[in-house]
DNA sequence: TTGCCATGTTACCGACCGGTAACATCCCGT
DNA sequence: ACGGGATGTTACCGGTCGGTAACATGGCAA
């Protein structure tokens, strides 16, 4: 409709405006994950991806060579986060290994509780491509198995025996926790049963 | 290229045909089962589903209206088999309670540890179908409700406190096992540590 | 001022999607 | 022998998909 924008006097800051003006890859990124995860990677188009990053498909082609790419990098770029959370909170709670794992896991509880929350994004990517060439399916076998690395040794760090199995079984819950809110929903806490299992889980380590 | 196949004299068995000749809204279930399981249902369209069922889109929208009803016709089938697996188990385990869900959870263990498993179909289903109105959810959740139930109520059979929160619990691990298989893989046994889990589980109730 | 490079814009491509119309064919009960 | 209902076939529809070409525009640095 109107002929041109100006695009205001090229001043940063330009509230009102969707992304806040952050360069156009971090906007496209920022909208992939918004996209992707509140409506599955398959349900969302490269259109309305740029679109929703106030920008146009061509200019995603720029950054990313295809949507499988795109996809690739929004889910490592989920997977960074939550490592750096685990690593934020580890320093929280130093020479207290199953504090940091109880910390962490009531943190992520924290974030899906809320009511939009679909669960894990990297989980959910991994049941949405089947198919083991795509880009992103290395991100999600590396990012799990890293979990339950971190985990294990924490377990192990706090003296458990068994302790491998303890990463295990605390990966078991936390995916089905994810699952359980995308099925039977939010009301049946299956955050709360999470945590309480999982403290329970590090305390009686010394069963069998 | 040939002009015409007469279709064998009529006869059934018809053997080295595609699905041994059963009726055509069994041969597109069993079709849309083989290829929404293995490709995830965005992945396949219905021109797909019909073709493998040795059958056209036509006859397919026929018997479903639409797409989104024959994936809930889908999901309905596959509920209906893992309720019938849970009764005929139960009929092996008369007034074994605990016995009854580790039977049947091995016997769903067996299944997902063939190599081309990919976990619940209904939990599948689930993730890639955010949509709150398509019509295959109202069968997820009663599905994943009604597991959750029949879980509580053979613990509470069984005598157990806490029968709600360990019907909870196996929910979890069970989904939990699922998702495993499909990011870290089969070689890492979410198997093994499902099933030694409940019965750990199933044991030792009486802590708190 | 000049020139370059990132970005924006428009249009387009072939492929595939879910869904339908019209018509040919076949099997089976009567 | 006949008729009818289920099935098969072909073609088509509008829309959307991922991806690309060609060109316009803008800001910024030398």
């Amino acid at each position: 409709m109107s002929p041109r924008k100006t695009r205001a006097p090229a001043t940063r800051i330009d509230a009102a405006e969707a992304k806040a003006e952050l360069p156009p890859r971090a906007r496209i990124l920022k909208s992939a994950h918004e996209l992707f995860y509140g409506q599955g990677i398959r349900g969302v188009g490269v259109d309305a991806v740029a679109a929703a990053a106030d920008t146009n498909k061509m200019t995603l082609y720029r950054h990313f060579t295809s949507k499988d790419e795109l996809v690739a990098a929004y889910l490592r770029e989920v997977a960074a986060g939550i490592e750096a959370s685990w690593e934020r909170i580890g320093r929280l709670h130093p020479d207290d290994p199953k504090g940091h794992i109880i910390a962490w896991l009531k943190d992520m509880g924290r974030q899906m509780e809320r009511p939009e929350s679909r669960g894990c994004p990297i989980t959910n990517a991994a049941i949405e491509l089947p198919d083991e060439t795509h880009p992103g399916r290395q991100v999600i076998e590396a990012h799990k198995r890293g979990m339950r690395r971190r985990f294990a040794e924490n377990a192990r760090k706090a003296g458990l025996k068994r302790a491998e199995m303890i990463g295990e079984q605390l990966l078991l819950l936390l995916d089905g926790a994810g699952v359980s809110l995308q099925t039977i929903g939010h009301e049946s806490r299956p955050i709360a049963t999470l945590i309480r299992h999982a403290e329970w889980l590090l305390e009686m380590d010394e069963g069998k």
